[in-house]
RNA sequence: GCCGCGUUGGUCAAGGGGUUAAGACGCCUCCCUUUCACGGAGGAAUCACGGGUUCGAAUCCCGUACGUGGUACCA
């Protein structure tokens, strides 16, 4: 049988991290066993309806290269791939648990389901369950005798499904990361299936669906597992324990003090998101990584080896490669701790492994919106190869290479000032001569002329080259002086060295 | 509180009875480079704690501590 994952999103706002590795450790399995990856919409919960939400998570999945094989836009055959969309399917399972004995109706409204909790809440149990210890007290098709039942259905009363869980049972599994998995079915409550509105809960939805839409390996975070044991038993009850998928729970990406929020983004300085995302009723801004200036190929390496590794030393991985080795097995089960400092490590090896035609369109739109025009590309994948390797992210070729294209604005004049002098201004009023007559413009033309010049006016070259580098560039940074003046041509280094003599 | 899951340098981690306990990021030193990087060579830094089991425990078992998640008609 083939293999069938998926990644059930519920479209309430930005995608993190932690959701973004999720999708990936699917996607990677699927892709790895030749099977498929299906997207489903979790919007069980109208109240949590968030405009954009969706279409947004769809353009995180493309930029990272990670599409469904099956999906709402993407369609397949086990559709529709939208939970409200298939709100009638569900009706039908919560019904025939009830009648088998597996779940309830429970017409208990939000007060008395407050007033339950505020009664028996203790020191001791701040949190009191809708359970077992407490089902008989409640208004319920368990407690209320048969007539009073009918009675209230007759009468269209609001009512939701709850599962029955077992008062002493032990349910367990073997989950694909942390081995066998066991829970006193006592200890949980029973949960709501199917609400008063007639949309199923994610517990009843999961399940339905990973079985309607033949799904093999169901992968998932970790907080998740709590309530692993409803998902066990209702495919249990509803008769289909032997097409039941893998699980496998894996682990939280934490921030740096405790799991990962999109605060800390803000907090720490570094992105949460993928893509930045705006929350439509609050217009806070939660930063993305593709914003910030991370290759794609980046962030999905980041975010594979947090928490996996092949077991060799290889941490640089291209997405064949990951599919090639990937192996849920050895997924870690702890958390781990996002660092963004090795993030941008990644995203450096990345530029620096991609070649400049792969760079050029990516490095020419950060060079547009800083007002940096680019009329010729063979010049531009000339720079792009000869300053990639001090960049870590993708904004820094503005810094680093955008006065190949355009003079600097300003210049770091106090770099130079303290050790400036007459002689070394007479040095470059007579270099500039001594340029204007060079007739084959490269790098040993134009470096030769300044030894020389220097060595006759008894100037050690060194000295002089700071200067020029401000003149040509404005800072203290970038490839070889000389380079930079055959690259930005004859004329323009002449205007740059007298432009810049006028000011010293 | 209760329940689940977890715990190898600051971080990511390999290792799963006998190792000088890999490697990477970051940090520090030096080399290269008369800029900044890249690159190269070194360095500091780790098995949460306590009991077992064993000739021998980072590794197996139990307990404790700590972290984290769950305890909604949210996912």
């Amino acid at each position: 049988m083939s293999v069938r994952v998926r990644f059930a999103p519920s479209p309430t706002g930005g995608l993190h991290l932690g959701g973004v590795r999720t999708v990936l450790y699917n996607y990677l399995f699927a892709k790895h066993h030749g099977g498929e990856f299906v997207l489903r919409i979790e919007d069980t919960d109208q109240t949590r309806f968030v405009p954009g939400a969706e279409d947004y998570i769809f353009n995180c999945l493309k930029w990272c290269g990670l599409q469904p094989d099956e999906s709402p836009v993407h369609g397949g055959p086990y559709g529709p791939y939208r939970q409200s969309e298939r709100k009638e399917m569900y009706r039908q399972y919560a019904e025939k648990l009830v009648a088998e004995g597996y779940a309830y109706y429970a017409f208990d409204t939000k007060e008395e389901l407050e007033q339950m909790r505020e009664e028996n809440k203790t020191e001791e149990n701040p949190s009191p369950q809708y359970d077992h210890r407490v089902r008989l007290k409640m208004r319920n098709s368990l407690a209320l005798t048969e007539p009073e039942v009918k009675a209230l259905l007759a009468a269209n009363t609001a009512h939701v499904v709850r599962i029955k869980m077992p008062q002493n049972d032990v349910v367990s599994f073997t989950d694909m990361i942390r081995g066998e998995v066991n829970f006193q079915t006592g200890l949980v409550d029973d949960k709501v299936l199917l609400k008063a509105d007639g949309m199923p809960t994610y517990h009843l939805a999961v399940v339905v669906d990973d079985y309607l839409m033949k799904i093999t390996h169901a992968f998932r975070g970790e907080e998740w597992l709590p309530s692993a044991p409803v998902h066990l038993l209702l495919w249990k009850y509803l008769g289909w324990e032997s097409s039941m998928p893998q699980w496998a729970h894996l682990p939280l990406i934490l921030g740096p003090s405790g799991k990962l929020s999109k605060r800390d983004g803000a907090k720490y300085g570094f992105p949460v998101f993928a893509m930045n995302w705006t929350d439509p009723k609050t217009n806070e801004l939660t930063e993305g990584f593709f914003e910030r200036g991370f290759l794609p190929e980046a962030f999905v390496n980041l975010l594979a080896v947090l928490g996996w590794n092949d077991g060799t030393e290889k941490e640089l991985y291209s997405m064949d490669e990951l599919i090639a080795n990937f192996d849920i097995n050895r997924v870690h089960s702890a958390g781990a701790k996002f660092d963004y400092e090795k993030a941008k490590w990644f995203n450096q090896e990345w530029i620096k492994q991609l070649s400049a035609e792969q760079l050029r369109v990516q490095v020419e739109g950060y060079f547009l919106s800083a007002g940096i025009a680019v009329d010729d590309i063979a010049k531009l994948d000339k720079v792009i190869e000869l300053v990639k390797d001090r960049c870590t992210l993708l904004p820094d070729f503005v810094q680093q290479a955008g006065f190949f294209f355009k003079a600097p604005e300003t210049l770091e004049l106090d770099a130079v000032k303290p050790k400036w002098s007459d002689d070394k201004k007479q040095f470059f009023v007579e270099y500039v001569d001594v340029l204007k007559s060079v007739g084959n413009w490269e790098v040993a033309a134009i470096e030769n002329a300044f030894k020389e010049l220097a060595a006759a006016k008894a100037i050690k070259p060194g000295e002089l080259q700071l200067p020029m580098r401000i003149m040509l560039v404005g800072g203290k940074f970038g490839p070889a002086v000389f380079q930079i003046a055959e690259i930005i041509g004859k004329e323009e280094t002449i205007k740059r060295v007298e432009y810049a003599l006028s000011l010293l």
